[in-house]
DNA sequence: CTTGACCTTGCCATGATGGTAAGGTTGATC
DNA sequence: GATCAACCTTACCATCATGGCAAGGTCAAG
């Protein structure tokens, strides 16, 4: 299979197949005599896993540990789970904060009266220090 | 003001005070006779504004709207909210991508002994399509 | 043999940010 | 009035995953 081919099967495009190939994020595959790269199933199924995972929100960094779990047959899961769970503990961590970054605008919208006037508490809201709603702080420290 | 102390006082570094300059973001400072870059306290104002915009997660090009409704006195305040409610459209997708993510994660990593065997339904999992909870689908596309 | 679809490499661009290097300015201290 | 440290200036490189483009080679069908 050539690299359009097997862009198209595991829906990793071709320029992302070469690069990974770049990184060493996947094997170099074998080369016809005119230079083109050639691909077995197998490879597929790898570039199936990177792409899953990448849709999964894995790093390019976890997914190297990830690939090399997938080709370690006496790998231990429990590698795996700390893996995900670290993952899902990143993931957390980026929805509380773009959920706080929501309910602060939010909560400045409802604020707002949305007309023709130019009074408005959002940019009001940006001019000052932005409150915390859990550990307000009243003093600002300038020189 | 020179740009160090400016720097300080808002809480965006030299650098990005330069580059936000450069795009075009903020007004080109006045300069001394040697070159330095003078600020004053409006100047500090605005960079304030642009930080807490950043951290509220608007991106550069909403910015560019930001401070120039802010900047407009004649504004409506209508203006504002709708960029406002875009942006909490934006982040609300994000988090939902995200939680998606992690719903999935956690549901692979319940059911993953997490000891020494190898056996990983984590892996199972990307090797296979990635199940749609809400509409699993049973064929497959394949040429 | 031509044509079109594919492949190759290599370079450029993204966006916001940090780093580094080479050189000029300033102000304080000796 | 020299020196030194702390600042400033510009300019360039790097990030990270991805896309785009260009110039040229390959291959199969007609």
């Amino acid at each position: 299979m050539k690299i359009g081919e097997a862009a198209t099967a595991s829906g990793v495009s071709a320029k992302m197949i070469r690069y990974y190939e770049d990184i060493g994020l996947i094997d170099t595959p074998p080369r016809s005599t005119s230079g083109y790269r050639h691909y077995r199933d197998e490879d597929i199924h790898m570039l199936l896993f990177i792409r899953r995972g990448r849709e999964l929100g894995f790093s390019m960094a976890q997914l190297r540990t990830l690939t090399d779990l997938w080709r370690n047959k006496t790998r231990a899961s429990a590698d795996v789970k700390r893996l995900a769970n670290d993952h899902i503990a990143t993931l957390n961590e980026r929805i509380a904060s773009l959920q706080a970054m929501a309910d602060t605008l939010k909560t400045l919208a409802r604020q707002c009266h949305g007309d023709a006037r130019p009074e408005c508490p959002i940019l009001d809201a940006l001019r000052q220090p932005l409150a915390d709603k859990r550990h307000p702080q009243s003093h600002s420290g300038q020189k």
